[in-house]
DNA sequence: TAGATTGTTAATCGATTAACAATC
DNA sequence: TAGATTGTTAATCGATTAACAATC
C-alpha cells in the first residue's frame, strides 16, 4: 500500500499555484494522444513510446507530468486510463463547463455548431446578440437572447465561460459587465490582446497564425529563388 | 548618406537563415499594432511607447526589430510608415499569396468566407472537395473544384498555400499530392499535428486553446473554493 | 533478483531583460 | 551641443534536456 500512499501525497500538488504557461499548453496535447492511445485499445504506455508518438522528449513528458503528481510507477510507466482520468480532471473535463457565445455573426454562428465544445467537454447553452432578426432564435441547438438579458441568463443558465466573437469596440463595457456575473473566462476571438486581472483570457489570433505560415512560405520562395540562380550559388557563396 | 549606406547594409540581413520561432510568432502583433498607429495618424514611434501600447518589453521590440536590420534611428524612434512597409516586406503582404481550401464542410466554408484573408493579403483562389452536391458551386466568392482536379487547378491558378479543413483520414495522401505541385505551405485545421520536411506546416489547435482556458477556469474556481471555506482559511493553512 | 522506467536533480540551451555605448 | 533613443552586448531568467538514483 505504500503506493497508493505516494501517489495520495503527490496528488496533493494539483492544488499547487504555479504550472508554467508552456506547460499548460501541452496539456490538451496530452488529452488529446491518451484518448488516441484508449481508441487504440492500450492499457499502459512508457514515456519513451509516447514521446515517440508525440514529437517530442520523454524527459518532458515525465517532467510535465510531475509537475501535477506521480502519475506513472518506476518499471512499469504510465496506466493509459489512469493517467487519461487524471488529465482529464486537471482540465476540469468533468466539471461540466457551461459557456454562452456573444455575437451571433458569421464566427459566432459557425463556431456554435463547431464539435470542439462536444469533443472538449464544454456546453454553450446560450447566445447573445443586439440584433432582432437573430435575437429568439436557435442557431444550431442554442437560443439566442438579446444583451440586455446578458447578466439575468448567465445567472440562470449558470454560465461559467464566454466567447467573444462580437465586434472589437463593445469589448469594455461587456468585460465590465461579466465582472459583476458567475463567469471566470474568456475566450478571445476579437482580434485583440485582451487582458484581465478578474478573468481568465484566451486569446485567439488566427491571423496571426496565417501571417506566421506566409513569412515561412515567403523565405521558402526567396531560398529557392536562390537556389535556382544561374550560377546555382547562393548570394553569399558569390 | 551615411544613414541609407547602413540601412542598406542591415537590409541585407532579411536574408538571414534564422530567426527563431518566439520572435516569428510575434511578427504579426507589430504589423497589428503598426497599421493601428497608421490610423491613428500617428508617424512616428518609440520602442517605449510600442512596448506599452503592446504589454511587452520595449527591449524585446528592439531585440526583434534588429533580427531584420536597424528599422529606426538613434534619438528619433521608428517611422511609423517605413517600419509597417518593412514589416509586410517581411511576412510577404506584398506578394499577394494564393491559397486554397480543401474540403468545403462547415469549417471550410465558414472559413472561406472569413475577413482574415483579406485583412492579411491572402487570396482564396478554390476550393476542393469530393461531393458532388458542392462540387461545381460557389461558397463565398470561390468555386468548389473535385479532388481528382487538385494538381491541375493548382497549377493554373498558381496556389501557394492550402487549408486543410478535410477529414483526418486523407491527410497522408493529400500531402503526397502536394508535394509535387508549387504548394509550400499548408495551414492544418484538421486537428493534428502535422509535420512535413518539404512543406511548411502552421497546424491549428483550437480545442487545445479552450482547454487552456478551461484549465485556467478550473484553477480559479478552486482558488475561489478554499478562499470562501467555513474558517476562510486555505487547506495548507489548517 | 535483474531489468525497466519513473521521479527528480543538475546541466544545457534559448529567450528575455537590463544596461550602455553609439549616434542621430 | 544636449537629449533622446536606438542597436547591441552582457546578465538574467525560464524552459528543455540529460543523467541517474530510487524503486517497482
Amino acid at each position: 500500500m505504500s503506493e497508493s500512499v505516494r501517489q495520495e501525497n503527490k496528488e496533493k500538488e494539483v492544488l499547487r499555484p504555479t504550472v508554467s504557461p508552456a506547460v499548460i499548453n501541452r496539456l490538451p496535447r496530452y488529452f488529446r494522444y491518451l484518448r488516441e492511445l484508449i481508441r487504440m485499445g492500450k492499457t499502459r504506455v512508457s514515456s519513451l513510446e509516447l514521446s515517440k508518438m508525440m514529437n517530442v522528449t520523454a524527459s518532458q513528458i515525465r517532467q510535465d507530468l510531475n509537475c501535477f503528481g506521480g502519475f506513472g510507477q518506476q518499471g512499469y510507466g504510465y496506466n493509459v486510463n489512469y493517467l487519461y482520468t487524471k488529465i482529464c480532471e486537471i482540465l476540469g473535463v468533468g466539471i461540466g463547463f457551461r459557456a454562452a457565445v456573444i455575437g451571433a455573426g458569421n464566427l459566432g454562428s459557425a463556431l456554435v455548431r463547431c464539435p470542439v465544445f462536444e469533443q472538449r467537454g464544454v456546453d454553450v447553452v446560450a447566445m447573445f446578440d443586439v440584433d432582432k432578426t437573430v435575437v429568439g432564435k436557435k442557431i444550431g441547438n442554442v437560443r439566442v437572447y438579446h444583451m440586455n438579458e446578458l447578466e439575468k441568463r448567465i445567472k440562470s443558465l449558470s454560465v461559467d465561460m464566454v466567447i467573444f466573437t462580437m465586434p472589437k469596440d463593445c469589448i469594455d463595457e461587456i468585460v465590465a459587465r461579466l465582472q459583476k456575473t458567475s463567469v471566470y473566462g474568456i475566450w478571445n476571438f476579437t482580434g485583440t490582446e485582451l487582458e484581465s486581472d478578474s478573468l481568465v483570457v484566451e486569446n485567439i489570433h488566427i491571423g496571426d497564425s496565417l501571417m506566421a505560415l506566409c513569412f515561412e512560405v515567403a523565405q521558402r520562395m526567396e531560398q529557392e529563388k536562390r537556389k535556382n540562380g544561374k550560377d546555382g550559388k547562393k548570394p553569399w557563396e558569390k
